[in-house]
DNA sequence: CTGAAAGCGCTAACAC
DNA sequence: GTGTTAGCGCTTTCAG
């Protein structure tokens, strides 16, 4: 590995001057500076950014943490979240959690250790309300608000529960399942609390035979629509799905069984990842604007940053002190064919 | 922040010893072990990875390149990637280069320079030959092998760009198509090349106008067959396409269209998205698999961390030399609905 | 404008 | 077992 140090010697400077150099700094002779910049070139010189950000104590990454980055709707969330931070002047680190909840807390540490500038997250849990307000860097998290200090992004999961279920109960169908994602995802916990509610105020019975908690992916919906169909003491006529992938494993098996949608049989998922809007597929659904998350979650980071700059060069705490964000992204119906 | 100073201060030993306590060497007192870690856990430490990777002189970092993590197959390699560096104990940073070659290269820069253990890159362009023989660090490329020193998995694509082709001569199809990436990718290059030599040896005319390059994504699949369809002297009857997604643009088209499928043109795709298979898609396509590549991937950089900190122990350069990998994945013909 | 030197937080000899 | 000390590669005062 070549360091300033081997450039310094070559150069025939000291290394703070080549340091001083390759930073650009206006406090060195403009026709030194060339020489070593080309030598540098020449050398094949890497700064090793492991020592920059020792001594400057920051780093130019932002993470992001995500369940899945292998389902749709996450993978489109990472995209917009990478360009925005690229955008930014960021270099953003994706990291997979698997759902698993330790993995996920141990990436957090991991992380933060790693002395990102900001952390961006999608919870897979529930966390017990301050658990976040541990984190002193940046911080943006995709969920609905508690009371304290993190900065919160999130579609209205509620509204979107309440959206979805009365959307069924105004086209007909008596008996709505409720297909979802863990137990223990809070996005999932929302939707499914909205659902009994609209439910109830509609006068129809909730039943628990007709709910199901399981893996966000494909193949669940369709084993667990086929085990409700088959298994169940109670047959459902229309399913609200945790999410698109779950709706899609779920028209697979209504389409491997003849099972006619909408007639017979509705189907609402929830994202509207790309796949849901082909005509073969016509996936009626609730959207959730990805993009539009990317950006904000982003800029809130940068906010979080500036200040962070400011109270450092003020030394005193700085008057305006920052009002935590709460973004509550309003969900959209996307009517289409399966209901 | 707290540092080991911090508590050896509290600790009333010297910060060496709480080093070693917290690294749970062998040559501390048991007791005061306990102490240190307990302590550490109450102040809530946590170890300043930047530090340690600075006088270690690694990271426990594998990074993958992609060019779009939104795309499934990379999306779902991506997964795969994760999961096998994760099982081996390292922690994968996903880096997003929206198919940019410079934005590629500075990333790859940027991984360097941050002193990863391994890097993992899928090219969305063609390389010098040399190019990856620059990079110190274990390597793995998601290409066809040229001839250096660089560990390379890739598919067949010239197999499998002739398994796509033939079999649509096979079906009878006269004026195949080809809808592939951006001209410079080196996979679509492959294949494109064995499509051209597959209608060659079936003494079928290689049409330029039924050759077109674009993005690899769903939208371009549809605008490009749509002008193919409308604006070119020539009509395609069928069409292979450099991946899934675009396929499945073109499906789109056609379906609105209503041009039925594949009584009046062929649509073959390649990659075998998780979405191709569904009932309501059944695109005939080119398997390439996932998993495998992703854990083959990791396998490699194993390998190769492995040979240097060997090379390391024994300062001589070690007498087994490890030949660079050259592993060639067989693609696989997945026939379903839409040939 | 440039050099000397301190030190970011940590690990790893080397003494005792 | 434990403390002392020398760096890892770099930025940044502080002198000159």
């Amino acid at each position: 590995m070549i360091t300033i140090k081997d450039i310094a010697k070559k150069a025939g400077v000291s290394y703070a001057t080549v340091s001083r150099a390759l930073n650009n700094k206006t406090d060195v002779n403009e026709a030194t500076k060339k020489r070593i910049v080309k030598l540098a070139a020449q050398m094949g010189y890497r700064p090793n950014v492991i020592a920059q950000s020792l001594v400057t104590q920051k780093t130019n990454n932002i993470a992001l943490i995500v369940p899945d980055v292998s389902n749709p709707f996450f993978a489109e969330l990472s995209r917009a979240v990478s360009e925005a931070a690229l955008e930014a002047g960021y270099l953003l680190t994706i990291c997979n959690t698997g759902w698993d909840a330790e993995q996920e807390h141990e990436m957090l540490e991991h992380m933060q250790s790693m002395q990102v500038s900001g952390i961006i997250i999608k919870p897979s849990v529930f966390y017990e309300p301050k658990t976040f307000d541990l984190i002193k860097l940046p911080l943006v998290v995709f969920w609905h608000p508690y009371e304290n200090e993190t900065d919160f992004i999130e579609m209205d999961h509620s509204a979107g529960g309440k959206i979805a279920t009365e959307h069924l109960i105004e086209r007909g169908y008596q008996r709505i399942a409720y297909i979802g994602g863990e137990a223990t995802s809070p996005a999932n916990q929302l939707r499914i609390l909205a659902y009994q509610q609209a439910l109830q105020e509609h006068n129809m019975k909730v039943n628990q035979d007709l709910i199901s908690f399981g893996g966000f992916d494909l193949q669940s919906g369709y084993d667990r629509i086929q085990k409700m169909l088959t298994q169940s003491p109670i047959k459902p006529d229309a399913v609200f799905c945790g999410n698109d992938y779950l709706a899609l494993g779920v028209l697979q098996y209504l389409h491997e069984n003849n099972i006619r949608v909408p007639e017979e049989f509705g189907v609402i998922g929830y994202d509207d990842i790309y796949f849901s809007s082909l005509p073969m597929i016509q996936l009626t659904t609730i959207a959730q604007p990805r993009k539009k998350m990317g950006e904000e979650s982003v800029k809130l980071i940068l906010e979080q940053i500036q200040q962070l700059e400011n109270k450092q060069e003020f030394e005193e705490q700085s008057k305006v002190e920052r009002k935590p964000a709460r973004i509550l992204l309003k969900p959209e119906l996307k009517i289409r064919a399966t209901t």
